[in-house]
DNA sequence: CTGTTAGCGCCTTCAT
DNA sequence: ATGAAGGCGCTAACAG
């Protein structure tokens, strides 16, 4: 299956092929007015013949522009979204060997008018913004007003499907919750009894896909559990661990926990407070280092996680893909919702 | 949080700073002999002291050089090689405008000597070269030379751990050995009774280390369980199906079942026609049109995976930074184990 | 509509 | 030990 090894073939020799100059050639390239149709046809030949591909290192020089990004991000104390931000820190040689930069803006992103307010702000000074979103008409229409001004936008973790948006960075929720539903009923295995489930909110697109998904597969797999009405602990711990103390203690025949969001340390604490953290299977999300300590000692059983140092690159290449006009890597760029147990730890 | 957003400086400023011409800027950068101790670290300070970061599309460009790198890949019918090699098709237009190539070369890498001749026919021609490896004295002994005549070479699946590789793609298979036990295990519940191994042979490296962890588990955790001696099926389907069917026989008792390689189907085969299809725990390897077939029909409980785009790329991008003496980034190329069930099939 | 030309930032001889 | 100068392949004015 050996490959042909033609010497590498540059924009003059289409040109001349085609019996035109090099900057007609280019103009075909990107599809830029002013050849005559006829013209553009041999040009194009000339390509497919050679099945010719432009340098992309001679193009970024000779463009020559900087690149700016922008990721906005929720404000409060998240470990996961921190972690996003630690890989983009990671990369900064990376950006500044390329000339692009890529800017923290924080921002509540749980008020629809405040981070409607914040994207407009951005308009102008970006050539691309990531961000986590809430599904709020208000935001939509902000960020399609961005999209209109030619901004790239992407968003991440937690989609706006209804809005022009470019690409969404992050995983299937439904999904998340149906994988979640089954690790429950599979690892509870005969045992009947309840199963609970704690929520930052069910307001919240990403929780509310995700309950969703839980309930589907154990409505239809798991005919011995029976599915407690949603908590809510506002993904904070305080309030995760009142209100799940008090839901155990009114059932002694929990076998099942689903956390679907923050907030897990509450949940620990209040199913070891009740010494019921090994009895109880457990799976929430994300590897965090708190819910590494619990998968190793046992108390959570599977945490669903989606890779963030995949997230924060492939947002930051798929910007750039989108500021440049060129294909993006579906494949590479997907990210897969990955079960994380104590023998597969990352 | 704002970064300070200096226009991109090049070397020439560089240069400036320090009282030297751009050639001298250039030696030091690379580390290049002929400059006095003093004029190093004059440049040294000025591109620290701006945090300096050459651009990479523009040392490209001046580089001019073709790569050439190659694949190593086993030549029999294996479906999961076949996937990396899709992979790899996919990449050709990413890899043509960077003017690099990869070619792949079939052999018999299960056969030491074959593997080794293979290998030294290749030390010139390449660049740079990628190789599923069987761990082997003589092999082994191929791999340092290549090393030694200025070759890059990277390991991919199977790891030859002894040689002096510069890197390894691919999964640690004593994890994913574990991972495998823990899944069996847990989902088998508290039924006791008996579990089967197949395997390719004993004698191949990743296999042995995979029934390696998931004894380890096995033994420490679930005593309710028992482990039935490994079976043989040489990664052939005929011959898989052939000793399970024979052990299913003997043992009414076998609850979970752990398929270390390739022969899936012939491993289906014999549970479905033993009717046991539903009631004993099966995890597996990979993620191929069969396994997704088997996941979704219930009969596989869990695939243990490792994503081969991921490792396709991973190895050229490795490749290329050793070629290139770039850093690797290790976060970035790390393999994980993933575990895929029915709802989270990629 | 098409061609000419001057760089983009770095690397690499070749001089000095 | 150091510097000067000509590309690498493409893009973007500016002419025609």
């Amino acid at each position: 299956m050996a490959e042909t090894l033609t010497a590498a073939l540059t924009l003059k020799d289409i040109a001349r092929q085609a019996g035109v100059s090099l900057a007609t050639v280019d103009r075909v390239l990107h599809n830029r007015p002013g050849v005559r149709p006829d013209t553009v046809r041999r040009v194009r030949e000339a390509i497919e013949r050679n099945s010719f591909q432009p340098h992309v290192a001679a193009a970024e020089l000779a463009r020559g522009r900087a690149r700016r990004f922008a990721f906005v991000m929720p404000s409060g104390p998240n470990p996961f979204m921190q972690q996003i931000e630690d890989y983009l820190g990671e990369m900064s040689a990376w950006l500044s060997s390329r000339r692009l930069s890529v800017e923290m803006v924080a921002t509540d992103v749980f008020d629809p008018s405040v981070l409607a307010g914040t994207l407009e702000g951005l308009s102008d000074d970006y050539d691309g913004i990531a961000m986590v979103a809430l599904d709020h008409p208000g935001v939509r229409a902000a960020i399609d007003d961005l999209v209109d001004a030619g901004t790239k936008v992407v968003t991440l973790v937690s989609d706006v499907p209804s809005s022009r948006r470019h690409h969404y960075v992050g995983i299937d929720n439904i999904a998340a919750g149906r994988t979640a539903g089954a690790l429950v009923g599979r690892l509870v295995g005969q045992k009947p009894g309840k199963v609970a489930i704690v929520a930052g909110s069910r307001g919240l697109r990403d929780h509310a896909e995700r309950i969703f998904g839980f309930n589907q597969v154990m409505a239809s797999e798991f005919a011995g559990l029976s599915v407690l009405p949603v908590l809510e602990g506002r993904d904070e711990d305080a309030r995760s661990e009142q209100v799940l103390a008090r839901l155990l203690s009114r059932h002694a025949d929990i076998v099942g926990l689903y956390n679907v969001g923050a907030g897990t340390q509450g949940v620990a604490t209040a199913l070891s407070d009740a010494g019921r953290d090994k009895q109880v299977v457990f799976v929430g999300h994300d590897v965090t280092a708190l819910t590494r300590r619990l998968l190793l000692q046992g108390v959570m059983d599977a945490a669903i996680s989606q890779n963030p140092g995949h997230e924060a690159r492939a947002a930051v290449r798929v910007l750039l893909a989108l500021a440049r006009g060129e294909p993006i890597l579906r494949e590479q760029e997907k990210i897969r919702i990955d079960i994380v147990m104590r023998d597969n730890l990352p």
